[in-house]
RNA sequence: GCGCCUGUAGCUCAGCUGGAUAGAGCAGCGGACUUCUAAUCCGCAGGUCGCAGGUUCGAGUCCUGCCAGGCGUACCA
């Protein structure tokens, strides 16, 4: 609707420039915006005060002329009026309103998808947890975002893949290992020291025990038995992650293994295309990007004296072969932590020709924890975590994700244990949940009694003459708008607080007015309404990966 | 030192590309179930938008400086 308006002005002032009311001039930048006081209209512009320096006439003089000139073939606009320094407010005719409910119906499970992506490729990398321990919040909550974004993006056209980059390589790799080595030791020799820089969780020994029961690991020599056991862990460790995620609602198109970027040479092919653009150099022994070229602080190892190449060098690799992959952009989301790391990577992309604004980054602030009115301290040094699937087992999927989704990721989150579990007012994702659950049972009522939803709504809808109603349609107007700007700027969060608002719009209605009554056309218009309601919690709770129970 | 993020009600947070009287949930106080689910609703109270300047018709939003908190500044991964 907002499209038509903006259309509606467009040709307006067309007709004003044509016709000389107004002096000829370049269209200005402008905005329409959904008021927040009812009395300032349906939409209202600030289109006249974006005129008058350049017009040398009063905000609201222009106003005027614009109102008197609309182009308005459709009638459209009921009735334009000036507000405050120049606004221009408008009011929309019902019947725009009525068509719009009609067309939530129609388009059911589609409605709020557009098509913004135009088919691109698109990737989303998340998660890519170390298989060196389970998956805890601070994971839990980049799985959340990134699955969200994926679902948003998909609905918007793009042609999106999930993917997982597996750390299987590396220094880190080698400690789970002899982490677990040590463990397994200390079953029969309690003072077997361990690793200074081992892995502390209990979940180390649980994978030794495991693994003794099943391996024999007797008869294998120090080195041989790290060696398996390193794979071994690695496996497992992997496939609980890979269950946990699934337990979250969260599965990915590829897990991109570290290591076969290694035995496919790729790692070599991406830094003789940097050498070949002669942005590579030695000193001190060691291989040099020239990363400082392309905005990084300095220049960047990616080949140590030892010849063992950098963590750096796979990350390179690893984004060069997105690229070669054909993705038209790819959003990596990182942990806060990984902020210094952001430029480093950009700037050896730009080395590789790469444009800079392929790649997004999000980083995602920290989760904190708190039980009992104390944070739960966390490190995963000592071993002292809580992790996702323990959380998830305690409060359930739907909360986790929706607490998760409801902040900005760029604010750190303090996740209260006690207050998500209640199952009352307190957790947001109940309150929308149960809007949703609430008109099923509406209807229910309504099959019960035989009233059903009509085939064609026509002239039902003009029961709906309470302003309520109307102000629950022009909320629900919004939804494709905001699904378009959530995919362009990667803001999830605003889905939950949209979802919130209009379930609250819906238990104020409830509260105020029955759904079913002996008048059968207004109880049908009023099922048009709820239905049209429930359509959209359903998919944007989908949006967020989290149910619409019928029933709560 | 330099860089990134954050600072809005007692608490947790929204505030869309600058717009009209800064919002929501929780916590506090007072009300509403013989009617479609009270996991709901209604009302009251609660603010120097960290501080100080600047830009302009207009700033929580943009710019500069300062203060406070978090994180980062590896030939680790």
């Amino acid at each position: 609707m907002r499209k038509k308006l903006a259309t509606i002005l467009k040709d307006t002032l067309d007709l004003c420039f044509k016709e000389g009311y107004l002096r000829q001039m370049p269209l200005p930048e402008f905005v329409i915006e959904i008021p927040n006081n009812p009395d300032h209209g349906h939409f209202a512009t600030n289109l006249a005060m974006t005129l008058a320096k350049e017009q040398k006439n009063s905000p609201r003089n222009i106003a005027e002329i614009i109102i008197r000139h609309l182009v308005d073939h459709d009638r459209f606009i009921l009735k334009a009026e000036i507000g405050g320094a120049g606004f221009i407010n408008f009011f929309v005719a019902t019947e725009q309103w009525y068509n719009l409910l009609s067309n939530i119906i129609t388009l059911r499970d589609d409605y709020g998808r557009n098509s913004l992506g135009r088919g691109e490729k698109i990737m989303v990398e998340f998660v890519s947890a170390n298989p060196t321990g389970p998956i805890h919040l601070g994971h839990g909550r980049g799985a959340a975002l990134g699955d969200s974004l994926c679902r948003i993006l998909a609905f918007s056209g793009y042609d999106v893949s999930r993917e997982f980059y597996i750390n299987d390589g590396g220094q880190q790799i080698n400690i789970l290992g002899e982490s677990i080595y040590s463990r397994w030791r200390q079953l029969s020799d309690p003072s077997y020291p361990f690793p200074e820089d081992g892995y502390q969780g209990d979940y180390i020994h649980e994978l030794a025990l495991d693994i003794a029961k099943e391996t024999k690991l007797e008869n294998l020599d120090k080195h041989e038995a790290i060696d398996l056991l390193t794979e071994l862990g690695k496996d497992k460790m992997l496939k609980e992650i890979k269950e946990d995620l699934a337990n979250f609602r969260i599965h990915f198109d590829l897990w991109y293994k570290e290591s076969d970027l290694y035995s496919s040479g790729k790692i070599d092919s991406a830094i003789k295309l940097i050498e070949k653009r002669g942005l590579l150099f030695e000193k001190d022994g060691a291989l040099w990007i020239r990363t400082s070229s392309f905005g990084d602080d300095k220049d960047r190892v990616v080949r140590k004296k030892d010849g063992e190449f950098t963590y750096f060098a796979t990350d390179i690799s690893y984004h060069l072969d997105k690229w070669k992959r054909g993705f038209k952009r790819v959003i990596n989301i990182w942990g806060a932590d990984h902020h210094g790391y952001v430029d480093r990577v950009k700037a050896a992309l730009m080395a590789e020709g790469i444009p800079d604004n392929w790649l997004d980054v999000l980083l995602i602030q920290l989760v904190k924890l708190w039980q009992g009115g104390a944070e739960v301290k966390m490190s995963k040094r000592s071993g002292k975590y809580v992790t996702l699937q323990e959380l998830v087992d305690d409060v359930g999927v739907d909360a986790v994700r929706f607490v998760f989704l409801s902040k900005d990721h760029t604010t750190p989150l303090d996740f209260d244990i006690d207050l998500v579990k209640r199952k009352d007012s307190e957790n947001p994702v109940y309150y929308v949940q149960y809007a949703h659950a609430r008109i099923c049972s509406i209807f229910r009522k309504a099959a019960k009694e035989n009233i059903h939803l009509p085939e064609h709504p026509g002239s039902i809808l003009q029961r709906l003459d309470l302003d309520e109603e109307i102000a629950l349609i022009r909320k629900m107007a919004e939804f494709p708008l905001l699904i378009e700007e959530i995919a362009g700027d990667l803001v999830p969060h605003r889905l939950t607080y949209y979802l919130t608002e209009l379930a609250g719009g819906f238990h104020r209605y409830y509260n105020r007015h029955r759904v079913i009554s002996n008048d059968r056309t207004l109880s049908q218009a009023r099922l048009l309404l709820s239905s049209g309601v429930k359509i959209i919690i359903k998919n944007g709770l989908s949006l967020l990966g989290v149910s619409a129970p019928e029933t709560m």
